[in-house]
DNA sequence: GGTACTCACCTTAGCTGC
DNA sequence: GACCGCAGCTAAGGTGAG
């Protein structure tokens, strides 16, 4: 999809159509998510601080972002891949890989079924999206880039909307781009590439396999010259499990002292189990991560003898995997994640468990259905209420830093 | 000076059991 | 008993995508 989130504010807010449009974080520590095309050609694009696209852009107007909003609209998105193939692989809420090799006597080849879904996606929902069509995913992933608008200091670029890359022409389209356009190139790698002299994913190419593992290590090395010779014979996989659940939260201001950390962790701890019920899952590893304010990071994990759902066993172990923690040089982000994950066991207490706490099985079931009937912050953890008045943390509530729900007046 | 959030995957190191 | 090789697991950190 094309600048996803900023078309989702259009689309309920037709008045921004063609406006620069940033939507994301506002504080001191937000980022952009999207930018419309507008808004790129002063150089604003996402991940970038918001008070840098600020001073790049004043005249944009800044959303605060609305994740509820935007996974509705990917959801009706996702209904069109899935009448064209039920083979969708979701990478995102705005991406996805469809294997369309049933579809082609019914709506013809791949080109065809590209320009039928783009039509179909601006008709039926009002939105623009762009089609790379090839025979493995990475480079239908680069032709789709090579689809998209383009936004230009002088003005916007149309794309082509739909780009095929034929069966033996992947070298050809390959090759003269930049090595950074590779999935798993990010700027750690491209460092090391560039001191080998590698430009291009041809220059990667014309690199002996062994020169590469040496540089990046084996198994990024031997994919990276796979990729680089087209080879990927990877499925589009449509039911993926998830193999971890997380919640993380810069805070606008740095936490000094354990008590504060700790009744963080309890609202993470909460979100998280809350989301592993509802994927009928439990994990057995708790991990804790930590940045400091230099920016600093660690983490810290456990693995437990039975896996975990509910919010007071995954804050247990957190809060004794922070005990080990020093928070005076201040804490600006606090995560709290389960892996390892499995179906929750059906399982005796143990005297110890009984004791402490783990026996919370009915008290979250109890908790998840006055949640669906009353909402999200119906209830929570009591030590919540006790320090500041009862706040729990939804997915997505605070999805792109501290802030963001607090936008300047329009 | 300024760096979000979520998830996946890899590497390295240390430990344990055989 | 000490040591080796190996596999499997855990912990910690790093990298990357969107």
């Amino acid at each position: 999809m094309d600048a996803f989130y900023v078309a989702c504010e259009v689309r309920r807010r037709p008045e921004l159509a063609g406006l620069p449009v940033v939507v994301g974080g506002y504080g001191e520590r937000g980022v952009v998510a999207a930018a419309s095309y507008e808004a790129r050609r002063h150089g604003v694009h996402s991940a970038m601080p918001s008070v840098r696209a600020q001073r790049l852009c004043p005249q944009a107007l800044f959303l605060p972002g609305d994740h509820e909003w935007y996974a509705e609209v990917s959801h009706e998105v996702f209904e069109v891949f899935r009448s064209v193939t039920p083979l969708v692989e979701g990478i995102s809420l705005d991406e996805a890989f469809l294997d369309v090799t049933g579809a082609r006597r019914r709506l013809g080849d791949g080109v065809a079924i590209a320009h039928h879904v783009r039509r179909r996606i601006a008709d039926e929902l009002g939105l623009a999206c762009s089609v790379g069509v090839a025979a493995s995913k990475f480079v239908a992933k680069l032709a789709s880039e090579a689809a998209k608008p383009r936004a230009t200091p002088t003005g916007i670029v149309a794309g082509a909307g739909v780009v095929e890359v034929r069966p033996g022409e992947e070298l050809a389209f390959l090759h003269p781009l930049a090595v950074e356009a590779l999935w798993g190139v990010g700027p750690a790698t491209l460092e090391r590439l560039t001191r080998l002299g590698v430009t291009t994913i041809g220059d990667l190419a014309a690199l002996p396999e062994a020169v590469l593992v040496g540089a990046v290590g084996k198994a990024h090395g031997h994919h990276l010259h796979e990729l680089a010779h087209a080879r990927d014979d990877r499925a589009v996989e449509p039911d993926r499990a998830p193999k971890s659940v997380g919640h993380e939260q810069t805070f606008t201001h740095d936490l000094f002292d354990l008590d504060a950390c700790r009744t963080e962790l309890v609202r993470m701890a909460d979100a998280v189990a809350s989301r592993l019920r509802a994927s009928g899952l439990a994990g057995r590893t708790v991990t804790l991560k930590v940045r400091f304010h230099d920016f600093e990071t660690i983490t810290r994990s456990h693995t437990l003898d039975e896996p975990a759902d509910s919010g007071p066993a995954v804050a247990r172990a957190a809060s004794s995997l922070l005990a080990s923690v020093d928070p005076t040089p201040g804490v600006r982000l606090l995560g709290v994640s389960v892996s390892n994950l499995a179906p929750p066991a059906a399982r005796q207490l143990t005297l110890d468990e009984a004791s402490h706490g783990a026996g919370w099985d009915e008290a979250s079931r109890a908790v998840d259905d006055i949640r669906r009937r009353y909402g999200a912050a119906a209830i929570g953890p009591a030590t919540l209420v006790e320090r500041d008045g009862l706040r729990v943390t939804r997915r997505g509530a605070q999805p792109w830093g501290p802030g963001s729900n607090d936008p300047p007046a329009e």
